[in-house]
DNA sequence: GACTTAAGTAGCAAATAGACACTAATTGCG
DNA sequence: CGCAATTAGTGTCTATTTGCTACTTAAGTC
């Protein structure tokens, strides 16, 4: 009776005792931030993709391991979000994990057994990794303005309107399009193709590439505004 | 001999096998970051504070906890900075290390057996703590803009020299006095007291304390500078 | 050819950031 | 006391950045 109360306790120690490594693989799916799960068949009704952790070998590595085994490549961009292990629900039963936010090219097609969802209909996950997919996504917020993460959203070529919806995506409200431009271009982060694609109607768009040139004196300003 | 080659096999389940839990503690001391270790009389020559995690308590309970209980008062900013678990050597032999950064306000007392080093010079730690402190001091730097850690690194009440001496400290770099007022002004995040301290030679100097206005309509702003 | 749609640009006005120069209040010293 | 030195705090000018409106360009649709 003990042990019905305290799970934990009863466990063998071994797999379930250990560490969980979490995965929270975004990407832009048209007007939604899209998370990669795998459903499952009973509750919990899907799952992000999880391993157990191997503690002899480099987190780091062992992570993007992972995501290129379980997307069939290597992500444009990884990084830890951080370990969690509160009292809510993991599918292993594992006490902590640690998840990483990865992040693929838009219209990547989800692997075998997999399935793109918009982060705002996210349902059905264990409760600590639908926590992990909340911080995750606003990492990604936070070092957007670090990391070219919304470049690497993108594929290698990409038209400054596509780049702007993703800066819209994840700062979760509309810009400018001249501002945003403007900025872009005082920036020296990307460069134009020969290439214009024409997207139905309208005028073709420029292609452009991430080909941030090195600037000096870039500094670090102070900000306010979010505090409080 | 096959538990040899793989030596977390050979570690009974225990203490050695599990996770421990690092604290960042910094606070300001004059021109410099400090950083709060404990000496010890061999190799390594100093460690930061660390425990064993117990793996059936919330971590960042357990780790306010740790913190607070080291210090001998909670401090006024905790936040995790993530999972290290490389080849790296840790005091313990743990093979997975969660970190934490604190911060106490400037002129805070070393606990006993303690001592603030500035990160500058911090020489002789286990080399996964000594690549924790330079995490967790980046970790100060990205959040100061989202989270109040250069107001809580002060005292209660605190001059806006003091104020601009911490942000120069994390920025690292001079700021200008005029406009640091003007930005701090239109952030209502701050209101003067009755006081003023007279700080030796010049002016005495009003005391402010941090009480941050509500304000409608912070948005964050696109940011392309930091980039490539 | 006229209408629609989306890309890309020009130019103006408001807000912001950086700098200089000043005033204010205190200590130290002759 | 009177004056230099030192630190706090402010006024104002200018250059830059940002937000916006309105425009031009180039395609598809009817």
């Amino acid at each position: 009776m003990r042990e019905r109360l305290r799970p934990s306790a009863a466990r063998a120690p071994g797999a379930s005792v250990g560490t969980s490594l979490d995965l929270v693989c975004c990407t832009a799916a048209g007007r939604h931030l899209a998370v990669l799960v795998e459903p499952g068949e009973r509750v919990p009704a899907c799952a992000l993709p999880w391993t157990m952790l191997d503690p002899t070998v480099a987190i780091d590595a062992a992570a993007s391991r992972f995501a290129r085994d379980r997307l069939g490549r290597a992500p444009v961009w990884i990084a830890q979000v951080g370990a969690s292990g509160d009292g809510r629900r993991h599918p292993s039963g594992a006490l902590l994990s640690v998840s990483y936010v990865a992040v693929v090219p838009t219209a990547t097609p989800a692997p075998e057994g997999m399935e793109w969802v918009a982060v705002t209909a996210l349902a059905g996950l264990a409760s600590r990794q639908q926590a992990m997919v909340a911080t995750a996504v606003g990492a990604l917020r936070d070092r957007m303005d670090i990391a070219p993460i919304a470049f690497r959203m993108l594929s290698a070529e990409f038209t400054l309107s596509e780049l702007q919806q993703v800066y819209e995506l994840l700062l979760g409200r509309r810009l400018h399009k001249a501002s945003f431009r403007r900025a872009l271009q005082g920036a020296y982060l990307v460069e134009p193709t020969d290439s214009w694609r024409s997207e139905g109607r309208g005028r073709p768009a420029q292609l452009f590439r991430y080909a941030p040139r090195i600037r000096r004196g870039v500094r670090r300003s102070v900000r306010f505004e979010l505090l409080g």
